[in-house]
DNA sequence: TAGTTTGATGTAAACGATTGCTTACTTAGG
DNA sequence: CCTAAGTAAGCAATCGTTTACATCAAACTA
């Protein structure tokens, strides 16, 4: 059922280098012979076997990405800008979860370099600093996205965030409207969007003269149940939090969630603030939450450019930081 | 830097053949020789060359999925749930998204075959019936999910729900509560849980012997901005409907999104009757939104072991039809 | 007219692995 | 001591393409 070049080759009476030829539409070809291959090509239902062209062309013309969590819509539209981006270059996109598992990351990565990808885009769940690094050495690009290594690592090409001067506002934009007790979800502080907004909530409070209190500190590692655990947590205090803050969009569902069935109201009751924005927070009544307003798509599409200069093979190192803005759904007073 | 098994075989002053034994432990190999093979796998820091391989071995141990919109939730757990079967025996799962465009689903089943995948799992958005038993016809086991395609085509193996009667259900339960005045977000009528559910929803009307008012039938198309579109038109009308029925998740977020956005409150002001339940829905007060509730994972899990005995060639004829249950939240009454 | 360019095709060597076959050495049984 | 089985390793063909090189005819060039 499956024909080869040799099976058309053989059809139309040419050589499988005519053949080639023809379907790569490379080289001279006669007008006369190159209907007599497409004809032959449509009779056999030939399509030409990607492995095979891979294998000599040392190309695969696909772009591996390793991303921690598959269904949060978030790196879904970075998935969605960087394929608008690399598509029209001919690349497709094949992408793996790691599940927030360091080990699975780890294999992840091995199984896309084995699988000779043409470049690696990878956010990471910290596990593989070293795998990333000896892959880019080895003539694979790998750009990260979102999450970045600690500082002191071999430099990455990589699309961020600036996550401690972001947290840094949201927490001011907190405690400048009074709030005193805050309860903060935090997130997986070994993965450099933790420990960032982490420290710019840290550096937020001590601009204040304040102390923190890792009572109202609760790590809700970034998922939904986390968030879910938290309200719970907070809420059984005698000194209730007037603030809840929210580390990640995935966690804020989980405390919009928890605090929709306790029946509180958002932000009458309690005020929601969020590094990240959710959707499904605009059915919450207005104002709803304050959040930090990411640009994954965008940032998807910078992380595609840089692909494409590193596929044509540009030197240097490509570092972008976004800065993404607060909103706070405050009707403008005139100022 | 790209170490190869004929470097691996230099430095351990062995042929190939050996290394490969080394490799994929098959065959004998000395305990002497297999310390120095290892040795120097270690040393170039040897990964086998998969295209190799799988061109070799005429495999690649890889599943292609090919869904219609990357970014809707329903079809990342059905994703989720063949993953987790698949992986089990060695498969690797790659995605692609046809953002519902039949031309684009196409060559990405083109493409997805020159790429040689062991095997398919498609989504249809209906531009590929031929292309798709062309593919299965060849030897590579297509699978389709949620979307089958129409009764007279060559059956393929499925997993798929029975629209009609769970849409039958839905409208009838509307009906039962008095309303008379519905408003229909209609979804693609040319994909079969489009048609399905519109048909299921005739069948509703026709046995109370009502009259089907086109003017209450607003074609979404499955996207959150025709959710969104539908509630515009709906209350413009001056008998507005005292219920809304929506034929998919996505579409249901936009009409509460609009609605909320309206002031209208759910249920009290407007019913909403959803076929797929939306995890955001839960933000609203109880009791929320009247949905069916689908099992997506599930789905993606039979996907999986379906795919599982196609690669060991088990021969037959593989359909599974799921009938998703509805849930109303109503405070259950005496009876 | 001879020499050069250009076009059209074929030949055969890669690409990096796997594997059937061959050869050779051990060991054990009789 | 001979033979057969079992173990260990290598040779070389093969998977389906691409492509450098060779060939040859036709068309220019001067």
């Amino acid at each position: 059922m499956k024909n080869t070049i040799k099976d058309v080759a053989l059809e139309a009476g040419v050589s499988t280098a005519t053949v080639s030829r023809v379907v790569n539409q490379s080289g001279f070809v006669s007008d006369d012979i190159k209907e007599r291959v497409y004809l032959a090509i449509k009779k056999l239902n030939y399509q030409p076997n990607a492995i095979a062209r891979s294998l000599k062309r040392d190309k695969t013309n696909t772009i591996g990405i390793v991303i921690p969590d598959i269904s949060n819509p978030f790196y879904m539209k970075i998935s969605k800008g960087i394929e608008d981006i690399i598509q029209q270059e001919g690349y497709n996109l094949i992408f793996c979860s790691s599940d927030e598992n360091p080990q699975k990351e780890e294999k992840l990565l091995q199984l896309m370099y084995e699988k000779r990808v043409d470049a690696i885009v990878l956010a990471t769940a910290d596990g593989s600093k070293e795998m990333a690094s000896r892959i880019n050495q080895a003539g694979v690009p790998v750009v990260l996205v979102d999450r970045d290594f600690d500082i002191e690592s071999q430099k990455l090409d990589s699309v961020t965030e600036d996550n401690v001067q972001s947290t840094y506002e949201l927490t001011k934009y907190l405690l400048d409207k009074g709030h005193r007790y805050i309860g903060v979800v935090n997130g997986l502080l070994h993965v450099s969007t933790g420990w960032g907004r982490y420290e710019g909530y840290s550096k937020a409070l001590k601009k204040y003269g304040m102390e923190e209190d890792t009572k109202y500190i609760f790590n809700g590692s970034f998922t939904q149940d986390g968030g879910i655990k938290a309200v719970d947590y907070f809420l059984n205090f005698a000194q209730k939090p007037s603030a809840i803050l929210s580390f990640n969009n995935i966690m804020t569902f989980g405390v919009l969630l928890e605090l929709t069935r306790r029946g509180y109201s958002v932000p009458k009751d309690i005020v929601v603030a969020s590094y990240g924005d959710i959707e499904a927070a605009q059915l919450l009544k207005s104002p709803g939450i304050i959040s930090i307003v990411q640009k994954p798509y965008e940032m998807g599409q910078r992380v595609g450019e840089i692909l494409l200069k590193r596929l044509n093979n540009e030197r240097g190192s490509f570092t972008e930081i976004f800065k993404p803005k607060l909103v706070t759904h405050e009707k403008s007073s005139i100022s």
